[in-house]
This record gives C-alpha cells, structure tokens and sequence, in this order.
DNA sequence: GTACGGTTACTCGGATACCGCATGTCCGAGTTGATGTGG
DNA sequence: CCACATCAACTCGGACATGCGGTATCCGAGTAACCGTAC
C-alpha cells in the first residue's frame, strides 16, 4: 500500500499558492521549479486538482494555477482524494460470497464484518484529514520559520 | 493507493482458523477451498503472516498453518502489517531539501508540517487496527450469523 | 491618442512510453506418518 | 506383540512469469497579451 508520490507534492504546491497573490496564477512550470519536480509530472496532478475544483486552471501567457477558493476551506482530505482518488484503499472484494453459506443476493461490501472494521479505520483516516486545511498547515510553516512565506513568494514570482 | 488483496484473504482466513481446533493444523490448500481462492497465492500470504509471528507453519503430513497466540492477542494492525509491510502509505520524500531555505542535514520526514498531518492520520488509522482483535470479529460474526461458525468447521474439516 | 486586427508566445490538456510492484504460478527441500519386517 | 528402518506422500518455501497502475514525457489546441497600423 503506497499512496502516490504526487499528494507530496500537491500538498506543498497548494501551501506555496496560498502564499501567493489569490488573484494571480502560477504557471506548472515555475511551481515545479521550486523543489525541481519533473514539469510535466506535476502539472498532471494538478490538473487533476483543477478537475477535483481544488484549483483553478488558466491558459495562455499570464496563465497556469491559482486556488480555487480560500485555503481554510481546502482540507487535506480534498488534495489527497483529488490524487488518489475516491475509492478507500481496501477494497472488499466479497469472498464470503464463495464461502460457506455465502448468498448471491447480499451486498457484502456492507454486511461483512472484516470490511465493515476496515471501512472504520479508513473514516478515522480520513476524518484526521478533513480536520485540516491548507490554511492550518501554513499557518503552523509560518510559525515555525517565518522565512518561509517571503522566501517561497519570492521563487514564485 | 490500493491495499493488497491478500489483507481481505488473510483476515478471513485467521477468523476461520480462530474457529478450528487450536492445535490443529490446517493446510493452505483446505483454508483456500473456503473462499475459492488461488492456492499458492494465498499460500505466499500465509507465509508472511508466519515471518510476522502471527501464524506458525508445520510442513509434513497433518501439517499447515495454525494461529501463532490467543485470537484476542491478534489485533487487525497485526495482520494489515504482516501483509503490507511497516511502511506509511504516505512517504515524505523531503522535497524541502530541494526547496528555497532547505537544509540537507534536517531530516524533514521528522520536521515538515505536511509530513507531520499526514502521519497523523496514518496514526489515526492504526490505532483503529490496533483496536481490534481477531477475535472481535469473531464475536461479531457469530452473534450475526450463528451457523457460520460451524459451518466453516466442517468446511475446514 | 485610441481602437483594432494580426501575430506571437505562452500555457494547459490529453495521448503516449516506461518501469516497478502486486498478482499469479511452479517445482524442490524437508518432514511426518505409514508400512513392512525382523526380533 | 513390539521396535525399527524404509518408504512414500504431503506440506511449506522460495524462485520464476505476467499484468496493471504509477511514473515520466511529449506535442498539439487554445488563449491572452503584445505590437503595429490606421483613423
């Protein structure tokens, strides 16, 4: 089980854009350049950011991305599920429908109690993630190293 | 991010193992009739659940494998991690390193703010495993289904 | 000075290779139980 | 009847193929800014 490298990225990219103007948009390539990620790569996460409407996707010169909305109201949950997708990581695939006493006609995606303890930890998991925004991890960067913000603006202009 | 298959099969499995005679032995191929599953694949995930200690393997006539302690001292985590190994789904690649003000002598899987929430989710997910024992499920499962026990004993017969 | 049309450069977007890991399978090593024989 | 050596069958264990999704890249479509020209 690995999540994919590109929620790394994603979340960092998403901070560094609540540092810049809201009204501007960063074009793939520069936002790529500030940890030297592979361009393209990047910019194919962040599309689908833009598809998740966590972003906003602009073409043309002065084009690229910018927030959606206000990072306090972008949660870790949504970049993460934008990436990764919206299936859990385990996926029950019924096998007591081949067990003893297995029926046809029940969904056990539901009713198996194995899937059901899984399903538990995954909503802890995902309730953890909800329970924090861009804005929370910023503000936390900010505290921490107030050189950050000024520094990253700056490699973004 | 997918979690291996083998995690659904190798739950399902302790659970009707918990169900037979604690001395006995069950061989691979009987525990994979149960559900119809391939065998040999079911056999290598049976196999990392003995490295992991949760199972022990005796080869030979009247051998197979037998859970390793009480089904009450065998938490879900015990199982997920014996499959998926003990890594984080989400692994901080320290991209900051390569960042405006980043310094390579800070170990950033420890200080960067990202890796921190992330990892507080994954903590939030394990401690729901760990919450959790073998034998819980069986508990539940029996007082849903009373016949499944018995049913799967015979099957295993 | 201003409006406007053409041009240019820039950016995203999807289509296209590559690679590593999960999936699936197979045969050999080791062990146990059975069996037959001799005492 | 019992002990023992031999045999045979059974089981795990690791080594060997295969397919799919994550990784990485590229080129074309579309757009906005710029510039020159005409009024």
């Amino acid at each position: 089980m690995k999540m994919s490298e590109g929620v790394e990225w994603a979340l960092h990219t998403c901070v560094n854009l609540s540092w810049t103007d809201p009204g501007e948009a960063v074009p793939a390539a520069r936002l790529a350049e500030v940890f030297a990620l592979p361009t393209a790569y990047l910019a194919k996460h962040l599309q689908a950011l833009a598809r998740a409407g966590v972003l906003i996707s602009t073409t043309g010169p002065r084009g690229g991305f910018r927030l959606a909305r206000d990072p306090g109201d972008i949660t870790l949950l949504d970049v993460v599920t934008a990436i990764e997708g919206p299936e859990d990581a385990f996926r029950c695939r019924q096998i007591l429908k081949d067990g003893p006493g297995g029926r046809p006609d029940v969904d056990y995606r539901r009713t198996c109690t194995v899937s059901q303890a899984m399903r538990r930890a995954e909503l802890a998991w995902r309730a953890e993630l909800a329970g924090q925004t861009i804005a929370d991890i910023r503000r936390t960067v900010e505290q921490r190293d107030p050189a950050a913000a000024p520094a990253t603006r700056e490699a973004l202009r």
